[in-house]
DNA sequence: CATACTTAGTTGTACAGTACAACTAACTTA
DNA sequence: TAAGTTAGTTGTACTGTACAACTAAGTATG
């Protein structure tokens, strides 16, 4: 990068305007048996930009007490959800002169999966969960966040087709049928019973717990993740194009 | 986001240290039958950070200046190569307080790809080319550099595997032994003859034309990229894992 | 208590795309 | 004309999925 490349060789001049920088997290989980995602709404004073409006969780980087970029997602996810360490990717970034009415700005987006027990713990007063409809949201958002949560949803989307990522979205112990229920929710179209379990079961993902999921008909085995299980790649997408 | 939350409601306090904010390329070429990346040597005055060193091209974003994040990359891409409209895909972001010495900084990283005759062109007096050996090349790289560019390989190895990108570092027209021989490059190890051939000429990526390479022995068909194509996803990967 | 119903899970055949290997084709050089 | 090299094709095997029919195990209902 060369930080300083573009000041006078010699006499590093940092006294010039700088970019606002923020991280925004969008937040995923299942529920209601539908992929959904936690927004926030502003702050209704008239001296904000976009008063009231429904907005990715987010804010200003604190370069006092954010380590890092992820440190800083992590905080603004654990404030909003009071959840820890869930599944956190970076996303990308978003900067530009005219997203913000206050000024240049950048900001880092992430994106968080949860488990649905995670979801529905104690949320922050001003947030709330919607209903993702094909790659939005029912709401207006603030900024340019259709657009980040846009791209949020293409890469899950995009990612679930060859890699266990729905894994995160799921409790500690689950069936197959419910893994199968959350790639099906998230993709948003039907998969093939067998395949998705030969799949599942070659991946050396998952182990069998001594459990079965009793219900109003056959009872289901019980599966946990392995433990510390990076996602794994599979060497095919689902369904083949064409 | 919700720019702006972090502040006291109602009267927005933009009045606080914001981190530094630079952007850096890594550029990618075939040169001399091997992957290579461009460096920029570090300024030497003591008043710098890492004089002297080797490092991504980059530098700080310029508010006036450049309209967008990309717009900033495609001109520092630019300055170094004079290389106007290749490929360039934002790789992610590194922000800390610790990366660089002047304070809390924040780097957006893009990755571009060139073709052979594009890089061979009038290089900026401090920018030289780099082999890469592994996911790293030999000096020693300034700031977290050597991090993004591992990043950079990875990501191009990993998306090689199921895309077309190499089909950005051929020139105008090549055969299918040198898009064979790029992917080889690339992803480190050889692959197989008449699958390649059948899934690049599956893909409705390229067109022949009308000529033929001539060379010591039996001349190979020429062939072009279809117009504006964008990168094409194949539903597999080359050598199955395992 | 038998039967229907529902969901869990298995089995078998077909198929697509690649791996692997052997082959043919076209050109140069000696 | 023969040898050497690279381009390009062909055929068989294999892997993982698609598709569909099947069996298994429970509940609900008469």
């Amino acid at each position: 990068m060369a930080e300083g490349q573009d000041s006078m060789a010699g006499t590093p001049e940092l006294d010039f305007p700088r970019p606002l920088t923020t991280v925004d997290v969008v937040i995923f989980a299942i529920r209601s048996d539908a992929l959904q995602v936690l927004l926030v709404q502003r702050p209704k004073a008239e001296t904000e930009p976009f008063p009231g409006s429904w907005a990715l969780p987010g804010g200003f980087v604190d370069i006092a007490g954010d380590r890092d970029l992820e440190a800083c997602a992590a905080r603004k996810l654990k404030d909003k959800t009071g959840v820890v360490s869930p599944y956190l990717e970076q996303l990308g970034s978003w900067g530009s002169a005219s997203r913000d009415p206050r000024g240049w700005s950048a900001t880092h987006a992430y994106f968080a999966l949860l488990p649905e027990h995670a979801a529905s713990g104690a949320l922050a007063a001003d947030a709330q969960w919607f209903a993702v409809e094909g790659e939005k949201v029912r709401p207006k958002l603030a900024f340019d966040h259709a657009e980040i949560l846009q791209a949020a949803v293409q890469r899950l989307r995009s990612k679930v087709e060859y890699t266990s990522l729905p894994a995160y979205l799921m409790p500690l112990e689950f069936t197959l049928p419910e893994l199968q229920r959350t790639y099906e929710i998230v993709l948003d179209r039907p998969l093939e019973k067998s395949a998705f379990r030969t799949r599942m079961l070659a991946a050396d993902l998952i182990e069998p717990v001594a459990k079965m999921r009793k219900g109003p008909n056959r009872p289901a085995q019980l599966y946990r993740l392995k433990k510390a299980r990076a996602p794994v790649f599979f060497a095919r997408t689902f369904n083949p194009p064409g």
